[in-house]
DNA sequence: GCATGATCATGC
DNA sequence: GCATGATCATGC
């Protein structure tokens, strides 16, 4: 063990961290208890760093942070971060809102030493391998993005919504609950509401596409290659300035593109974008996390059509709460890129594109509501109201009970069912048709007009 | 023309 | 075979 590890040099740490490659935590330390804290017992018993919460890296000397992270194996082979990053508390207090180098972010994370160990489901926390250390500075691009995302945080912040940020408002940088329990509430300063608190975290997304950079040799392609200069969507809506104006048949045949997949928009903007494979494979999309979506806007603005999202399974909905949900957590992270349509003269061209998230306070109110009844409705088998003409009519929300969402079905046919825990009072029946939340047409129009 | 159930087309 | 994105169809 180190006497001092805050002192160390690059060189030193370097040395220690190539040291630990195929190490399991038992190995480490007999401390190491099946609750994990892999973090410290690596600062500590490693590094000779006592537990702090000091503004500075952990190797001050060397501006190097230590951070340690696990990733995992999915069925498929491929890797996956098992969490986000977790970085330093945001104090909303105290943090610097006007120059991002002087932010507690900057200062602390600039450079990190990140540990990635395997996490396997049926081994013991103890067991676990570290694999791979990467020495990680932030690449040019990824830096403006990130650079945005800080702003984007902090002006909630100055704005008095810090009791309003959410993951999917940003897209690499996150702010993500960190205290005691996901509830701690602290105080900000523009604002008497208390706010959860919260610290920055490269998102789940960003880590899963640094580790397979580092440890596999898949290929992703990158949407730009020349600096960011104009910010993320409007560095990309420069890019397809030139497409604006065009049919979706003028699109298909000035790009070669021959289809007539239902995502047939989001081919036509990875050629837009001058891409060989689709937009949501790209680096880009992929560590924000990023979900592409067509809009169809008619005349005078109206859209016709609600917004489908994947399903949710009866049986699972009832077994979890609000705040663990999966579309919670769907929404909370999701960041979508709408791909606009507009009539004119009879038919659809290609208008702009807007990225968007569901704002948290409608994600915690009127989803929160829609999901709650739908919950409360599946428990007591209160699914079909009457059966008209052959259709099952049911009890779940619909479009009037608010503003933003709704449940509907969303599958093959009405055959194509998830089962039901609860037996349906009126039919008997212990399956239903597949469901999910769809954002109101009315909303979706809100959000792609001019006022908005 | 709206509300809501039903279904289509493709790729993995 | 199914998930996903998207749109259709019908009754009121």
């Amino acid at each position: 063990m180190i006497k001092n590890g805050r002192s160390l040099s690059k060189e030193e740490i370097l040395v220690i961290a190539d040291s630990l490659r195929g190490i399991t935590f038992k190995e480490i330390s007999y401390k190491i208890g099946n609750k994990g804290g892999f973090g410290l017992v690596i600062e500590e018993e490693v590094f000779g760093i006592n537990a702090n919460s000091k503004p500075e890296p952990d190797f001050q000397d060397a501006n190097i942070e230590l951070k340690v992270t696990p990733y995992k194996k999915n069925k498929n082979g491929t890797l996956s971060a098992k969490e986000r990053l977790v970085l330093n508390i945001i104090n909303y207090n105290n943090e610097n809102l006007h120059d991002f180098y002087q932010s507690s972010f900057w200062k602390k994370n600039e450079t990190m030493l990140i540990i990635f160990y395997l996490f396997e489901e049926d081994k013991e926390k103890r067991d676990f391998m570290i694999t791979n250390h990467l020495l990680h500075q932030f690449s040019e691009n990824d830096l403006q993005i990130i650079k945005d995302d800080w702003q984007t945080i902090v002006s909630k912040i100055e704005n008095g919504e810090a009791h309003n940020i959410s993951e999917s408002d940003t897209l690499y940088l996150g702010a993500c609950t960190k205290g005691v329990n996901s509830q701690s509430l602290v105080t900000q300063p523009f604002s008497t509401f208390p706010a959860k608190q919260r610290a920055y975290s490269l998102k789940t997304t960003y880590m899963t596409q640094l580790i397979r950079k580092l440890m596999t040799k898949e290929k992703i392609e990158t949407i730009f290659k020349e600096k960011i200069e104009s910010g993320f969507e409007n560095q990309m809506r420069i890019r397809l300035r030139r497409f604006f104006g065009k049919t979706q048949d003028e699109l298909k045949s000035m790009l070669n593109v021959v289809s007539n997949a239902k995502n047939i928009n989001e081919l036509l903007l990875s050629r837009m974008l001058g891409l060989k494979g689709k937009v949501s494979k790209s680096e880009e999309f992929l560590k924000a996390n990023i979900v592409p979506k067509t809009v169809r806007v008619e005349e005078y603005g109206r859209v016709i059509e609600s917004m489908s999202f994947p399903t949710f399974e009866f049986s699972q909905i009832v077994n979890e709460t609000w705040d663990d949900s999966e579309t919670r957590d769907y929404f909370e992270r999701t960041k979508f890129l709408f791909i606009i349509f507009k009539k004119v003269n009879e038919v659809y061209v290609f208008s702009d594109i807007k990225l968007w998230n569901l704002p948290l306070r409608y994600l915690d109110n009127q989803v929160k509501d829609t999901w709650e009844t739908t919950k409360k409705l599946i428990c007591e088998g209160k699914i079909v109201k009457e059966i008209k003409n052959g259709r099952k009519m049911t009890y779940f929300p619909d479009k009037k009970d608010n503003g933003i969402c709704h449940v509907r079905p969303h599958a093959k046919n009405a055959n194509d069912t998830y089962d039901l825990p609860v037996r349906d009072v009126l039919t008997g029946a212990i399956k239903h048709t597949k469901q999910c939340f769809w954002l109101n047409n009315t909303y979706i129009m809100f959000l792609v007009s001019n006022e908005n």
